[in-house]
DNA sequence: CGCGCAAAATTACACTTGTAATACTTCAAG
DNA sequence: CTTGAAGTATTACAAGTGTAATTTTGCGCG
């Protein structure tokens, strides 16, 4: 019991750049898209021009988190990987660069710069406390 | 009043790398070192090539993101940048590109993922109640 | 049933990044 | 002075990215 994921076929440390997570974000919310679908959806977030978006989207196919079938005559693209472990591991890439892996100074830096509403700041102290919920 | 620095030369947005970030850490710990110091404390962490050092530190003299002057022989290299501030746009260019922009999500996702220690739970708790110190 | 248009595939191209190797310069010792 | 070691500067080069344009293909309409 050493291999965390045992059927997992093929994604090896999967980077996803920039301009890639702008578009697997669409895919996550929808489900599934058809590439006109994700470039309506683009249209108010980007400038992009669609042939953009095509490669980007080729591109997600390539490195393996998309996959796609044929829908008349386009495709329906689907993503192949789980936004929560995206999420996970971009954020500990992030922390590791920048914080020297830790959460703390990260959350810490928020706070003394004055860019959380009390609300947000409620909304964190609820969520650590889901986290560990003994000691009353 | 409306340009928040009225004297910075020349940081349009500047963007930092992985591997240069491995390298302002440094500098931003000792304050300001030779490259050779810097090849020594970076051999622990990783084993890049001290020409490599060389090449990040002379792209990050560049980008505007270190000064440095003549020491005898050798370049005293120092942060051009404050610390905090790039922890700031980096930490936020994350959450925009990965989070939507929020943080909460963010932190969720850890505690979720258990990769939170109680002690570090209670840390951040402190550090939001810092953030905050009013309503008693 | 052939054709035009929409979609997909191929190609483009410059900039950044990781990762150095090679060439040049200069201080300092002999 | 001369020369060599230690630094710095220039050059390299492939992969990844942002950003498309051009070319090919195949479905649906007339």
């Amino acid at each position: 019991m050493s291999d965390p994921s045992p059927s997992s076929p093929d994604h090896p440390a999967l980077r996803i750049s920039d301009a890639e997570w702008t578009v697997m974000r669409v895919l996550w919310q929808r489900q599934s898209a058809t590439a006109n679908e994700v470039v309506a959806d683009l249209e108010a977030e980007t400038d992009w021009n669609p042939r953009t978006i095509q490669t980007l989207l080729r591109r997600l196919v390539k490195k393996g988190a998309l996959t796609y079938r044929k829908q008349g005559r386009e495709f329906l693209y689907r993503p192949a990987i789980d936004e929560a472990s995206c999420q996970q591991v971009a954020g500990e890439s992030f922390l590791s660069r920048v914080f020297e892996g830790r959460l703390a100074p990260f959350v810490a830096r928020f706070v003394e710069s004055e860019n959380l509403s009390d609300e947000e700041i409620e909304e964190l102290k609820r969520i650590l406390d889901k986290g560990r919920p003994k000691k009353p």
